[in-house]
DNA sequence: ACTGGATAGTTCATATATGAACTGATAATA
DNA sequence: TATTATCAGTTCATATATGAACTATCCAGT
């Protein structure tokens, strides 16, 4: 019968949410294709990207500003080190902790694959007008505001 | 001097879209936190629910359907499938492809993760009223046809 | 019927991500 | 000072995700 469609009806927002979803992916797709020439991934980039705003944090702050696990940029920075992108220093002030800088080239490579992460900001966000961009984080802010909360009543500290 | 940072400013729309990233991490992180007592995680309850929109359908199909590689369906199915929770079946009409369906238990589960991702989005979307809804439905049609656009250009089948 | 190209699925190597268990250094306190 | 907590980072097991190489099947043109 009919009923049966209307009890596992897609709640309020759901398509609208899919399609955010999907969005993310494309974004997702379209900025690892542009990395790849520099031989970085997305998660490279937002970790240069990360240490580049600012140099000499430490693997914990960076876990923290990327909110991601510090055995996942355990890995991240190893393959970035490798690259000599990267470079992990002693912290004078606390030897359990270690200082993240980058390379000359970790610098030069930045500088690339920002401008190529802003291109693909730019094209985005030219489907917007400024009004509706407004609304756009206004929208986006409140939304977070409402999943903060229910992630705090979880018990959101991990 | 001053120039300096204004040559690597973020593009417009920017912090509107990072906030949108974020957002999207925290869905994740939600929801994985309320499907997990169902011993789900996200990707498995999305598969269980693709399957559920069209049961029969291949595994091709699938990876479509989640806009992701056969390799990784692969994986997933096999998991799913140790769980009880799928069933691949031979497709009489090609011996190549497999046709996929839920079980009773993989139906039961299904009803119980898309209940709770009912009412995570149900959350989020609490925070825009209908009218917000609709632009922002909108505001995500139009960004996702120029990121479709721009990866199109790129040869964005694969 | 035969051959060559396309298609469906698997397997492998690798990267990303989590959480738990571990090591070593620091901080708090008895 | 000795003990205990906590904190930073690594390592391990596992899941997810990609792309390339492989197998088996199917189909088109001969």
């Amino acid at each position: 019968m009919s009923l049966d469609k209307a009890s596992s009806a897609p709640p309020r927002g759901y398509v609208a949410w899919v399609a955010g979803l999907r969005n993310h992916q494309r974004y997702l797709r379209l900025l690892s294709r542009l990395l790849a020439p520099l031989g970085l991934s997305v998660a490279q980039h937002e970790v240069l990207q990360a240490i580049g705003r600012g140099e000499g944090l430490t693997q914990q702050e960076l876990a923290q500003s990327l909110q991601v696990v510090k055995s996942n940029i355990s890995g991240l920075l190893q393959r970035l080190e490798k690259q000599r992108l990267v470079s992990r220093e002693p912290n004078p002030a606390d030897a359990r902790s270690k200082r993240l800088l980058l390379t000359d080239k970790g610098h030069r490579v930045l500088l690339r694959s920002s401008a190529l992460q802003a291109r693909v900001v730019e094209t985005m966000m030219s489907a917007l007008d400024d009004q509706e961009l407004a609304l756009n984080s206004e929208f986006n802010r409140r939304v977070g505001d409402v999943l903060d909360a229910r992630l705090r009543e979880l018990g959101g500290a991990g």
